[in-house]
DNA sequence: TTGACATGCAAGTAACTGCTTGCATATAAT
DNA sequence: ATTATATGCAAGCAGTTACTTGCATGTCAA
């Protein structure tokens, strides 16, 4: 199970949200790929990546000198099972929870 | 539409989750309260309150003197569904991806 | 009206983050 | 072998963040 602080950490970042993306729309690409269509410098890039490998978000497979990048989405379902879901249901009990509240007055 | 990097940085931080997952356990409660069980100054809840309600995942009521607070699940339902669930379906596309790079081998 | 209670506001600080620059290493191509 | 390419490593720096402390304001209760 992965850390849900750096999991969220991770997510945290428009320039790392804005990396997957790119790896989501082509999977598997060297760093020097992803540097290419982003407007920050390679340090700065392969820096987020890290984070993002930390977080279990992007596995890395190197092929001669280049470092090849993969998307893992499970953690991402993992925050959803243990995060979000939970937080969708009780709509109605939230309900209950304030007319109780509000009927105090 | 909320601002997805107000959301993504609000719940980066775990106190600022563990404040969610108290009003999950118990909505509407004002800040006397929140504090009552965190091991945080006063000032600290405030400022993370701060947080989550500027990112809509909080939203506050004036009782008198008092302060009541409830959660918004809507932001995150919007952050599955227009974050995490485009990163589910594409795996057998991402296996794909991968066999076509390894190939080049 | 006075005192207790719930919260707000503002400034200071230590730690962290994102980013850059410069140099080093390893693999591929000629 | 030499040169070019792909990446790593480390230090420095500005901006942000989380947290604290001290004082101010507003509401309730006796």
């Amino acid at each position: 199970m992965s850390d849900p602080d750096l999991l969220f950490k991770a997510l945290a970042d428009p320039g790392r949200r804005k990396l997957m993306d790119r790896l989501h729309a082509h999977d598997g690409q060297t760093l020097g790929e992803l540097c290419r269509h982003l407007d920050m410098t390679r340090q700065g890039v392969t820096q987020h990546l890290d984070v993002l490998e930390a977080a279990n978000l992007v596995a890395v497979q190197w092929r001669g000198r280049e470092k090849l990048h993969f998307l893992n989405p499970v953690p991402l379902q993992e925050i959803y099972d243990r995060w979000i879901r939970k937080f969708e249901r009780p709509r109605l009990k939230a309900l209950r929870d304030l007319k109780r509240r509000l009927e105090k007055d």
